[in-house]
DNA sequence: GCCCAGGTGAAGC
DNA sequence: GCTTCACATGGG
């Protein structure tokens, strides 16, 4: 039992990996990222070839924190997969070391649910008031600050519109609360779509208020791993236009065809690594105002 | 004021 | 089938 301990790691870019719109809890506090993984608080700090973790609690099996930071998995073989064709270069290259989690299926579905036309900033936003206000308080060390569970499907079924609405949340609000509701009463199995393959398990999610091709797409990435997930929102259909189609107008059904036989089997890390690199100013397609490196 | 944001669902052709 | 629109909220 111990509260810190430190893993080796090779490729790891835990500041990019946290801050890339893929989860939405992780704050850069006293020089670690703090946050919350399950039930643990936890701050992580960066060194060259290692990671250190502290928790509030000690820890005996630290299996929950290498399976959400998959530290197992060999980087360089899936950057070997993708195709070796200039954009990929150019993404590659500016955020090396960029790594998708392994998030817990709820979370990641809630928060995607709330991230429709939202800014990642306000979808942060919107998710620390969601868990300061219905997720269960954790054991925190000595000088941090409160932190809370993400919130559970039941607790968020027992609210009501009005009130998950006082969130910030809009419009998301209804879908939330009736994909919490399906969740807790049992009618819809979470666990079990890790069973299914790909294709089935996105049937099953967009049967879910609230949740599109993206949001689908984003769950089976993020959340369980199937690696052919590849999300198109606004950024990822910019930027394969402008890459891959000249500029021109394309449906997103035919970026879907495109991203399936072009990306190889590790597409989703590769929309990953498109989207971070359009969106932190190092591509020229960044954002006005995005910080734009010489 | 305007436009846009890790979209979805429903209504209108 | 496809296209258009409403939906809250806040940042730039």
């Amino acid at each position: 039992m111990e509260t810190t301990r430190t893993f080796a790691v090779r490729d790891y870019n835990l500041a990019a990996t946290l801050t890339c719109g893929q989860a939405f809890r992780w704050h850069w506090r006293d020089q670690c990222w703090a946050g919350v993984i399950g039930t643990h608080c936890v701050r992580l700090r960066e060194a060259p070839s290692s990671i250190t973790a502290e928790t509030a609690e000690p820890v005996a099996n630290w299996n929950w924190l290498t399976h959400y930071l998959q530290l197992h998995l060999d980087l360089s073989e899936v950057v070997r997969a993708f195709p070796d064709d200039e954009p990929m270069r150019a993404a590659v290259a500016a955020c090396r070391g960029l790594r998708l989690l392994r998030q817990d299926p709820w979370e990641c579905l809630a928060s995607f649910i709330l991230s429709s036309t939202k800014q990642i900033v306000q979808i942060r936003q919107i998710i620390a008031r969601l868990c300061e206000r219905y997720g269960e308080p954790l054991a925190v060390a000595p000088g941090w600050p409160p932190a809370f569970r993400f919130p559970s499907p039941a607790r968020l079924a027992d609210a009501s519109e009005t009130e998950l609405r006082r969130c910030k949340m809009g419009f998301r609000a209804p879908y939330l609360l009736a994909t919490a509701r399906v969740i807790a009463d049992g009618q819809f199995d979470l666990a079990r779509l890790q069973t299914l393959p790909v294709e089935a398990a996105r049937v099953e999610l967009m049967k879910l208020p609230g949740v599109g091709r993206k949001v689908a797409d984003c769950v089976l990435l993020f959340a369980y791993g199937f690696q052919s997930a590849f999300p198109v929102d606004v950024w990822v259909m910019k930027a394969l236009r402008q890459l891959y189609f000249l500029r021109r107008r394309v449906h997103l059904q035919r970026l879907h065809r495109f991203a399936a036989t072009h990306f190889g089997p590790c597409a989703g890390y590769a929309q990953q690594y498109l989207f971070h690199y359009i969106r932190t100013g190092r591509s020229p397609l960044a954002p006005p105002g995005a910080p734009r490196r010489r």
